[in-house]
DNA sequence: GTCTATACAGGGATAGAC
DNA sequence: GTCTATCCCTGTATAGAC
């Protein structure tokens, strides 16, 4: 891996745990294993570096997500094998951390990234969730658009309580919650 | 109001809106209007002061959630008043915003505070659930525990779609999902 | 109790040598 | 391209005057 390559690498790992703020340039530096003087030439600062990062950390996760929603099965087991994948729990979501940091959201350009993975997650279990209503798998009064909002929101909030309690009980109970409701809107 | 008091009040507004990394002793005492050494005459620091910041904090919304939980109505009619009442969405949520700060959740003092916080309202929501079902209102198989955990979640994650969308849309469709597929369970 | 002065490490970036 | 040296500002805290 080449210097800019460990920089990123070095720079995601950081978001992920530190925040944008909570992030230095000297850090960065020190995990990636080069000088001062490397980071400034690859990047014009801390937030040109945190861009390349976020936007690979957002391409990551919508990548994920496409593995599991584009599976087989029906609506429901799609959204289950999604759910209930493997997760680093208490670490948290590295996009959804970034929503909590002000100089990421007030900055239209480090939001970007945020804002085109959620909308996209969204979208796209809004349509699985389409798909199996047409198919006569859920009722046929389910909306789409804000169940695919609430899952998501289960999912994202579920790392919230987790890290609060220290647990991942709670996530767990909150994933087996949701997926407890969509079931009795599946069709028998 | 006294210095003591303007100190806490400046602490919980920017730790709401800067998290706790993000907020330095010098932007609390310009915020609260004093000097130096009256905060380090209160308290002895960064973290003892930000801990009486966020014990209000969390006692504030556990009195707000059980204003709306304990009123009258059908146990969906309770968790659609706590659910639907207005609130700043943007902002986040003043507590669950600081699961996200390092500093805080690695500290057993400080992250205390967050874990009752959402033991207590998920417990509470849990009683509601459980409630509604005993007097026959939702689905006898509805899982309170679980269900519980979920909207809470739901809340905790439309905060975080909201912000990174820069729009109250998101939140407000998870909202509408979740309370959408509890109705479904509502016995007719 | 509250203020100002001071201290020292670290954040973030630039300059210039190699 | 990468390194070290340097710069200025801020974070966090202490000392001591009033």
């Amino acid at each position: 891996m080449d210097t800019r390559e460990r920089l990123i690498e070095s720079t995601r790992e950081l978001l992920w745990e530190r925040g944008y703020v909570g992030t230095s340039p000297r850090a960065i530096q020190q995990r990636a294993g080069v000088g001062q003087g490397s980071m400034y030439h690859h990047f014009t600062g801390k937030p040109d570096l945190a861009l390349a990062a976020v936007r690979r950390t957002a391409e990551d996760m919508r990548a994920k997500a496409e593995g599991e929603l584009s599976g087989p099965g029906t609506a429901y087991e799609r959204i289950e094998a999604y759910l209930l994948r493997e997760r680093a729990v208490l670490r948290g979501c590295p996009v959804g951390r970034l929503t909590q940091d002000p100089d990421v959201i007030t900055d239209a350009v480090l939001r970007q990234p945020l804002e085109e993975t959620f909308d996209w997650l969204r979208r796209r279990l809004g349509r699985v969730l389409a798909e199996g209503r047409e198919r006569g798998e859920l009722a046929s009064d389910l909306d789409p658009v804000a169940t695919a909002a609430a899952i998501v929101a289960t999912l994202q909030g579920g790392y919230v309580l987790a890290r609060a309690a220290a647990s991942v009980e709670p996530f767990e109970d909150a994933v087996k919650g949701v997926l407890g409701l969509l079931a009795a809107r599946v069709t028998s």
